[in-house]
DNA sequence: TAAACAATTGCAACAAAATTGCGTTTATAT
DNA sequence: ATATAAACGCAATTTTGTTGCAATTGTTTA
């Protein structure tokens, strides 16, 4: 419940012409308090009754569409949300990816301070490329310490 | 309906100790025949009532078990398949893969003769590297073509 | 080649996840 | 304070994935 938090949630609904509720504000301190992104699952489990499943996924969709947050769609298909920091516009995002998907608890971190190689990808013929990202799978900080978790 | 590919599918069978039955060997037939990983839903769509959709499930799922096929999610959470080549054993999968999604028909081609560059990726104190994998968005041959397709 | 056995399949029922429509509520501008 | 469009919640529906079980089929072996 920070306020400095909440006032800069609030501009950023007013930024991307949304209107300021409860539901949204929910979610976005969800965002906020998480270091690896949040699984549509586990926000849903976090917010229980208090909110709708239908009125998530529909902020959900509303705050992708606006580049508030981006999608990530994990290793079992499931999709993960969070903030778009660095160069992330309405409609592209430009930037280079990594992201680190545990294959223990699934969790999927946001790796913005990897030093990423750029190098020329050399397609077939015909395919234009737009984006390249890394996808690293392993074990997180929390599971690596745990012995012999299978 | 190639008579050496048919006999290709069936070694592959009795060598993963599976039994040699229609809708297998219809499964690997499709596979064979598609350029790019086949998503499920459009094996479904292939097979029709062919295979039971439960069974079709199966089958797919015992192919990855025994690392015959594998399991790539693409861009919107959908499972598509194709064949390993190269370097995938029943256990693990040792290489660097490279994935095509486009962006327009969501197809996802296996691209194996890349030159992916090897290089150190420093992630955080803790997290454990396991298997790195580059994902490519954009235009694939067929919808590049395509002028002005949304 | 026939019997025996386990693997495989299909069906039905179920569970989970996602979508759609619509009436009601709420945030914001006037 | 009121009007208005956006946002929400509920119900119904669709799609996707899973489980149990009986019937069938492929393969082994006698």
């Amino acid at each position: 419940m920070n306020t400095d938090q909440l006032n800069q949630h609030e501009a950023l609904l007013v930024k991307n012409g949304l209107k300021k509720t409860g539901a949204r504000l929910r979610v976005l301190d969800i965002l906020s308090g998480s270091e690896a992104a949040a699984s549509q699952p586990d926000i849903e489990h976090v917010v229980g009754k208090d909110i709708d499943r239908v009125t998530l996924y529909r902020i959900l969709k509303t705050f992708e569409e606006k580049g508030i947050i981006h999608r990530i769609i994990d290793n079992q298909g499931t999709a993960n949300y969070a903030f778009c920091h660095n160069n992330c516009s309405e409609h592209a995002h430009h930037d280079e990816h990594l992201h680190f998907n545990c294959v223990n608890c699934q969790k999927v971190y946001c790796i913005d301070n990897a030093h990423l190689p750029h190098f020329k990808l050399n397609l077939p013929p015909g395919f234009s490329l737009q984006q390249l990202s890394f996808v690293a799978t392993g074990r997180c900080e929390n599971c690596s310490k745990l012995t012999e978790q299978k």
